[in-house]
DNA sequence: ACCGGCATGTTGACAATGTCTACATACAGG
DNA sequence: CCTGTATGTAGACATTGTCAACATGCCGGT
């Protein structure tokens, strides 16, 4: 027997219940959603609350305003990435191997959610609430592990750690941004610019 | 005897000539004013006429709809940049020098210009308008001038020019973006986060 | 010197949006 | 069981992007 979906449920026009009972989440995964199709957060609250099959005011009861919603969608994206992030670091392997692993990674979750990712580093709107905000930093503290276990290792240069994970974050943003938005042309980029900078950067770090 | 400006002449109640006559360089210098205040590309096309003085939609005249100005003050912004950089490369240096000076450079012009800047790289926004737009791509052809001269020199290893380039140009966007963004915070990426991540790269350059 | 066309501006209208206020419903805890 | 509070709804407002119809006046051909 198939089971209704509340936010199907709440579509309908006739014998839906007063309260949807979980708006919230229905927001923000309509939400995410919308930004995949628009490629941006350009998305209408209002839109939102239609395809949640609510009034157009709904939302406001969970979130003050529009730029608040977008700041908890940076947030859970913060999370997704580090959850991914995380599960690519885990099997043991060299620096080098791990490094480039978790760089496939990062450059896939922000192709799988371009909206989602310039939201989060690049639009410059949710900058006071994810400042410091201990989910948007733990990603970081993930490179810094990666950097010292290479240290300890002896592959990677004695050299401040959290400035080198500096450097890979760095370079790995950027590489990613040029990449979302389409500035990596082979005719003036090169052939695998991608490989081709990290590599660059992998010999600046490694002994 | 003091010149009025076209601008604030366009601005009086009276007397003022039905025809604006550059009414398509005001609303550029306008936007880009109202982009520096309000640090972003959200500002709107009526306050932009109001402020050049001209009714509403006085600027659909000059520009077919909002994106068509954004992508035009994108490659102003490209313009900009390269004329700034192209200046900091002319006298004389050895490499790393130089290298360091147009990084100053451009983290300088994007410190100047935050929202331009992100309009510019990562707005996902005018991605089609500046896609290998000579005017967009000009500027990379400085960073690959700098490599290519370096390796002369023998100061950079003899690999692909344009892949270590793409690495520098990545590298310094992905500084520049997690700058202006503020999440260069001494406390998660150490003292001097630049100048780490710059040396860094340099190290995986230089021979 | 005239005149007509075309680029440039203006006015008014439309549908949409973010957000507010007043009101409705129902769940949860005493 | 009953009431307060969290959650939704309805309607209103100012504002926006954009369009169409109309106004003005500069510029080139006669």
């Amino acid at each position: 027997m198939p089971v209704k979906k509340i936010v199907d449920v709440m579509k309908e026009k006739q014998n839906r219940p007063y309260h949807h009972g979980d708006l919230r989440n229905a927001i923000l995964d309509t939400a995410m959603e919308m930004m995949l199709e628009e490629d941006g957060w350009n998305f209408t609250l209002r839109e939102v609350a239609r395809r949640a099959g609510v009034s157009h005011s709904a939302p406001y009861k969970h979130f003050p305003d529009k730029m608040s919603l977008l700041g908890e969608l940076a947030l859970i994206g913060f999370d997704r990435a580090y959850e991914r992030i995380r599960a690519a670091m885990e099997e043991p392997a060299t620096f080098r191997a791990k490094f480039l692993r978790v760089a496939k990674v990062y450059l896939q979750f922000a192709h799988d959610h371009p909206a989602l990712y310039r939201l989060m580093l690049g639009s410059g709107v949710v900058t006071e609430q994810t400042q410091g905000d201990p989910r948007a930093a733990a990603t970081f503290e993930l490179a810094v592990e990666m950097i010292e276990q290479g240290q300890r290792e002896g592959a990677v240069r004695p050299h401040p750690v959290r400035g080198q994970a500096a450097a890979c974050w760095a370079q790995l943003h950027g590489l990613t941004m040029l990449d979302l938005e389409g500035f990596l042309i082979p005719e003036k980029v090169g052939e695998k610019p991608v490989e081709a900078a990290l590599n660059t950067l992998l010999e600046g770090l490694e002994e």
